[in-house]
DNA sequence: CTTGACACCTAACACTTGTTCGCTTATATT
DNA sequence: AATATAAGCGAACAAGTGTTAGGTGTCAAG
């Protein structure tokens, strides 16, 4: 069975540090081993082997993503406040585990072809939850009609990108950040003329 | 001397194909050889290692980016129009260099400390130019006064993502998936009341 | 007092990595 | 006809890869 002691969750996310900083290619099971002041046969009293590493923290993390959108889409309020709900809720995992995100993002495409197809399902399924949101907004009449897959796609990427940038000892926090991207997805650049103005807004 | 001739450059385009594919570290000189239909060593008479491969890809990129952005600047329209004109001119190359692109910014990890250095530092000049698009939108009143280094990076978030679905076999041509993204960026989901309308924009 | 699980070890395995050496062939220029 | 250059070859290199086999000490439960 899979039992996760604390040694095999350390090792876990030794193994999220490096992949994070060096690419899952690059990060050896010795420069691993080292890290955790061991040597690389004892990684194996507690891993199967590398890509079970991989496999874990890319699953790890679509089961969270995909259990805060289904909180998000379970509850009836308007698609505005899912969508501040989600992105808020989508920021929180990210700086929550950022080496593991990373490793999300950027590593499954090292994963073995079936696990790889399976990572792809959730990974969509997850984004079909934004789109259900984006959807919503446009069937209440508060969004755009834009094309939705394109639209959420665009979304989702900005908020993946403060991956590449966060730093959680920086002046912005997590709720800021969360913020500021909910007003630049919800409203973008262009100053609005309407009599309430930005400030207004949500 | 630095000179390009032809199979230089046949070499250089299947190495980014690989590179996309597979990532800089999963992509062995021997898998280069056999897409060029070479013994490995053979790839020796035309580059000095492999990370020259990796090396013109990032820096030939950074330069065709940087060139872009200082052409919009150096015309002196507003900044809506400029923003379009960059918009237009990122999603261009993007999609005119796919593999390429992939590997300026997925892989410039891998570059040597001091070449990543150098990267960086032409990355962040490229990043400054938006930044200077959006700076004058705000002064010019134009703009929502948003954090300007916080929204430019989640504005390049959302052009840099097409590489992880376009298709340049698909039915969304390059310009149409620029003009989608000035849209997404200027106005955001948020139907707009005031008169004109959405349509009314650009 | 024994058993068994746990965490770790040394040593080695088969294989892949980027790269170099010396050599050959074809093509083009003098 | 002689020479230079570009493009390729086979064989080998040292180093690094993930992984396995078999063994050691610790410690709590029976």
């Amino acid at each position: 069975m899979f039992v996760m002691t604390d040694r095999k969750l350390e090792i876990l996310e030794i193994a999220q540090r490096l992949f994070c900083e060096n690419g899952y290619a690059a990060a050896s099971i010795r420069d691993i081993a080292k890290a955790a002041n061991v040597e690389p046969a004892s990684l194996y009293s507690h891993i199967n082997g590398k890509e079970e590493l991989l496999d874990r923290t890319c699953f790890m993390m679509a089961d969270k993503f995909l259990a805060g959108i289904d909180d998000v889409n379970d509850i009836y309020f308007d698609a505005a406040q899912k969508l501040k709900m989600a992105v808020d809720t989508h920021i929180n995992i990210l700086t929550n585990h950022l080496d593991a995100s990373v490793v999300f993002q950027r590593e499954w495409r090292y994963l073995s072809d079936e696990r790889k197809a399976e990572f792809i399902e959730l990974r969509n399924k997850y984004e079909e939850g934004f789109r259900v949101i984006v959807q919503t907004g446009i069937d209440e009449g508060i969004f755009n009609e834009v094309d939705v897959k394109f639209a959420t796609l665009a979304l989702l990427s900005s908020l993946n990108w403060i991956v590449e940038w966060y730093d959680k000892d920086g002046d912005l926090a997590p709720s800021e950040i969360a913020d500021r991207l909910y007003q630049f997805v919800l409203t973008g650049l262009k100053k609005r003329v309407s009599p309430q103005g930005v400030k207004g807004l949500m």
